[in-house]
DNA sequence: GCGACAG
DNA sequence: ATCTTGTCGC
């Protein structure tokens, strides 16, 4: 197994990285609707951490959006490129995130990731970042509303509300005062709502939808779901401990892994 | 200065 | 994110 690096030129502290978001804002497409909701593919990521390993392990599944069948998978363990920052978490997640997504073998059509796209402090969370890095379409959907609020919405699935920056913010690409910068969605009857916001070449309305597309059964998407195991298995199933501080008494055999699960499972349900 | 804060 | 038993409900 290959563990991931993070390049060369990753920011190493909070400045600089918001610096690189900064820089890399302008780039962000918000005027394409993106793929249309219930068909072609739609590709799941998501992380898992072993802070005590220093490991990061991502997994990207491929589903065939009006079936939401699997059609493909992949996986990559890395070593933990980042701190939790908030408002910085696409430098923690991006390098594993996207070495998984290099190494499917499909093409990933519509991206959807944990975290915030567009509702983010500077305009540019997660989603944004690896939607710029990748020219794919990709939208965020989290489970908390961060440093957002939004009024009550219906109980019914469907039932939405704006997402609303709070009063005072920044607004660094200059939107207007009371922008709706992501929603927050109903996805089932009487559950809490998850939050969608824009990535990169998506419209809200269209991201939306296609999130209700992916949520039948359970408040978060199928693709979330599907990626949320594939990860924590690949961290599971990964070998490498953190390398000892090199002893000139003994020399320390590399750190080997075993080969992440890279192939659709029998569906357990 | 203090608290809040996606995963 | 991750640490974790029991518990309420279909």
């Amino acid at each position: 197994m290959k563990i991931i690096e993070a390049p060369a030129d990753w920011p190493a502290d909070a400045a600089r990285a918001r610096a690189v978001q900064d820089g890399l804002r302008a780039r962000v497409i918000l005027d394409e609707p993106g793929p249309p909701p219930g068909t072609g593919l739609v590709t799941g990521v998501d992380v898992a951490y072993d802070d005590e390993r220093d490991l990061v392990a991502a997994a990207a599944v491929v589903l065939d959006a009006g079936t939401l069948a699997v059609v493909a998978e992949a996986t990559a363990v890395g070593r933990i490129a980042f701190p939790y920052v908030p408002g910085l978490l696409a430098f923690r997640e991006l390098p594993a995130v996207l070495a998984a997504l290099e190494s499917l073998p499909s093409d990933p059509g519509l991206v959807v990731c944990d975290g915030y796209g567009r509702a983010h402090p500077r305009r540019f969370g997660l989603a944004s970042h690896l939607g710029v890095l990748t020219g794919l379409p990709v939208i965020g959907v989290a489970k908390n509303p961060f440093v957002f609020s939004h009024d009550a919405l219906g109980p019914e699935r469907g039932d939405t509300a704006a997402l609303r920056a709070p009063a005072g913010d920044r607004r660094p690409d200059g939107e207007a005062v009371d922008e709706e910068v992501g929603r927050a969605l109903r996805t089932q009857r009487g559950v809490k709502p998850v939050y969608v916001s824009v990535g990169h070449r998506v419209g809200l309305d269209n991201a939306c939808a296609h999130v209700l597309g992916l949520t039948p059964d359970y408040r978060l998407p199928e693709t979330t779901r599907r990626a949320d195991r594939l990860c924590r298995q690949a961290l599971a199933a990964a070998t490498v401990t953190v390398s000892a501080a090199p002893r000139p008494g003994s020399g320390s055999p590399p750190t080997g892994a075993a080969p992440a699960a890279h192939r659709p499972s029998p569906p357990p349900e």
